[in-house]
DNA sequence: CTTCGCAATATCCTATAGGATCTGGAGCCG
DNA sequence: CGGCTCCAGATCCTATAGGATATTGCGAAG
């Protein structure tokens, strides 16, 4: 199901969502972008897409021109799309140190304004992960990513910044974190870091809440950041 | 000229921009929300805007789309396009915390960064406005708009973290500021506030920098919440 | 063997057509 | 007079066509 996009104004549409064909194209070319079927920097051809999926070329014209809104993708008119690169290491840096300042700001907003309700889907989210122990690396590695991107989303609602959370999602962190690294095997660390915040936020301690997730964001780039040293 | 909205990667196409049809419309509608020609709320029907525009549906459902993706439009599929709302009163706050969170230290990071040629940017953009006194309230409140606009994006791109800037580009802060107030009369006190925080960076100084916008982020959203109050 | 030019083909962009869906107004009934 | 139902027209979405532009490959010349 696309999340439906909307302003600041935060009004959605009352009417149930109803799918149409470009929302379902760019959902599947975002999941080609997050998977690196298409391998950052290649073209996307219009042409090829409509034989590919068997569709005309408007909702895939559309689908395109809201990847490249997004970031995901980058227009070159009259030549194609193309898919944008993955984070180079001054942009992996940035990101981080933008998320250092969002994230545990937000983190102790959500223990000082967190309710039962929020506290039950705080945890209802950690239970909705678990770790197979046969299953393939790089499913666990998917199942992972999809978990980091729903609880780093969950604390951003509940510290109550709807801005704060939109601009984050807008940055689409999780599907670039993803695009640099396949293996699994770090699930373990990060779940108990994701615990640890929890626990902060379940007793309210709007400092310890921030400090868990700051330690759990610098962590979690010390984890990653080797990848641009292999280069 | 639309901005090159590009990801992360930050990559231009090293080709010259070429224009094509749906860029400028979607220039012309983004100008429409703006100067709130289209009312907050209001339907965008597909098939007025060809008769309007006298092109076909394609550009405009492609900006459209992109427009959606940048949330100053909702798609209500099926149905049409919605112009966002304006802000409510919590958007507004929700909006003026997220900046008192960015905006300071990009301010601070942009006094440690600034050379020569930033400063002489900074100057630049300030010399750009100058308030003419026989020019119409609603222009000369425009013309403001778009350099306080350029004002702040440049001190975040100072501020050498590229997913910030984006990252509050993609708020459209100013557009969505813009909106909820025609009136003039406030250039020159923010003008000089712009000043103290060109002053701080100048010196190289960043907890002046960073304390000379946060002054500035909070005596604006003084000068404009109580819009709020009015209804 | 390499380079340049040209042409054919691929691709992009926009116009147009038509079926599906929604909306608003008119007419009828209570 | 008000409310409900139905239908005509408006609107949306996608398919398709064709002109404009870019790309690639082949052939010829140096």
């Amino acid at each position: 199901m696309t999340d439906a996009h909307v302003g600041l104004a935060g009004q959605l549409s009352r009417l149930p969502q109803r799918q149409v064909l470009s929302d379902d194209v760019y959902e599947t070319v975002k999941g080609l972008i997050m998977d690196s079927v298409v391998q950052p920097g290649t073209r996307l051809n219009i042409d090829a897409l409509t034989r590919e999926l068997g569709i005309s070329q408007t909702p895939i014209r559309e689908s395109l021109a809201r990847l490249e809104s997004d970031g995901l993708v980058i227009k070159e008119p009259l030549r194609g799309y193309r898919v944008s690169s993955r984070l180079t290491r001054d942009e992996f840096d940035d990101l981080f140190e933008y998320r250092l300042h969002i994230e545990p700001w937000a983190a102790g907003r959500a223990a000082q304004r967190a309710g039962t309700e929020d506290l039950a889907r705080l945890k209802a989210e950690m239970l909705s992960y678990t770790d197979v122990p046969d299953r393939p690396a790089y499913e666990s590695y998917r199942a992972m990513a999809a978990h980091d991107q729903r609880f780093h989303d969950l604390v951003l609602e509940l510290s109550g910044n709807e801005t704060a959370r939109l601009s984050f999602a807008r940055t689409h962190c999780h599907l670039h974190l993803f695009r640099l690294y396949y293996g699994g095997g770090i699930a373990t660390k990060a779940l108990r870091e994701h615990k640890t915040v929890v626990t902060a936020v379940r007793k309210g301690d709007p400092e310890e809440a921030a400090a868990a997730m700051r330690a759990h964001i610098e962590a979690s780039r010390a984890r990653l950041r080797p990848i641009f040293d292999q280069e």
